[in-house]
DNA sequence: TCCCGTTAGATGCATATGCATCGGATCAGA
DNA sequence: TCTGATCCGATGCATATGCATCTAACGGGA
């Protein structure tokens, strides 16, 4: 693991590379969950996101574009995009709002309901297996707490 | 905070929803992490990524894009991608190998040494200003063991 | 020396993300 | 009722990622 790096590096560039950069650190998770979960949900045609997004447009009364964006704290162009697919397979529908032109009212389709209860099938069995490999020191519950607070810290502002 | 959310919405998917996905939860910090960061270093005209693989460009003795995904657990075919706006730039430069001639022996250029440097101070800005916002249960240093155990955890098997 | 299994790097393909921006729609005031 | 500030969704542009696959190159054993 210490690898072979070389003699002159500073020490903040050795604090970079070997693990203590916040937000490598929480991106190379990231990726491996990512990995995880979306293995797990290949057999059902889904990604994580691709499932979340369905989960969101099931679970809001109206679900707009920019709501499944602002829940899931991503930029709305990314939700846009990402909803393409679903709506490409016809899992998921978007007709006007009868009361705003400009926004678009999503529902899922029959196949869209059926693929996301396959999907959170799956998802659990995910979530089964991380809890089953992980034992931090103050307990998942406290892990998923801090991590929520990391995605809540300050944009910038300086 | 709660939402809006259905009232026929099995436990299961209100769970996903609800902040309890281990990978959605990770994914959401480390976007946030990203911004962060790349918003740090955007006057450097460099990303966290960038500056991570030009770091370990310079950190390793014979830096290869091969070894460079390995170090940071990432696809060969992502590091192969994210090196080349480095080269673009001419921040690394490309060799073959003198006696692998497969490989391609990188290297920091002045200017990707310089850049780095630059980078390295934007960088431990963030580190700061995230240190600052954040007070976990735990502590950092915990929580940044713990965020590290979740990106070794295994990759399927099952 | 020849052949096969392995390794390195590059590419095609698809999703994931963010920023800036555009055009259309709304809405609160003047 | 007109108008300027906002909001909504879509796009262009660029990076970030992973998987499968291809070619070239290596390396060891027959």
């Amino acid at each position: 693991m210490g690898a072979e790096l070389s003699e002159d590096m500073t020490p903040e560039l050795a604090e970079l590379l070997t693990g203590n950069c916040y937000c490598l650190a929480v991106r190379r998770a990231s990726r491996r969950m990512v990995r995880l979960y979306d293995a797990a949900l290949a057999e059902r045609g889904l990604t994580i996101s691709q499932l979340a997004m369905l989960a969101w447009v099931k679970g809001l009364r109206t679900p707009t574009v920019q709501k499944i964006a602002d829940y899931m704290e991503m930029d709305q162009s990314a939700a846009s995009r990402g909803i393409r697919p679903l709506e490409r397979e016809g899992l998921i529908t978007s007709a006007p709002h009868p009361k705003d032109k400009r926004k678009s009212v999503l529902a899922l389709t029959d196949e869209g309901a059926t693929r996301l209860a396959e999907g959170a099938a799956a998802w659990a069995h995910a979530q089964r297996q991380v809890e089953a490999e992980m034992s931090p020191a103050g307990g998942l519950a406290t892990l998923m707490t801090e991590i929520n607070a990391l995605a809540q810290t300050a944009e910038a502002e300086d």
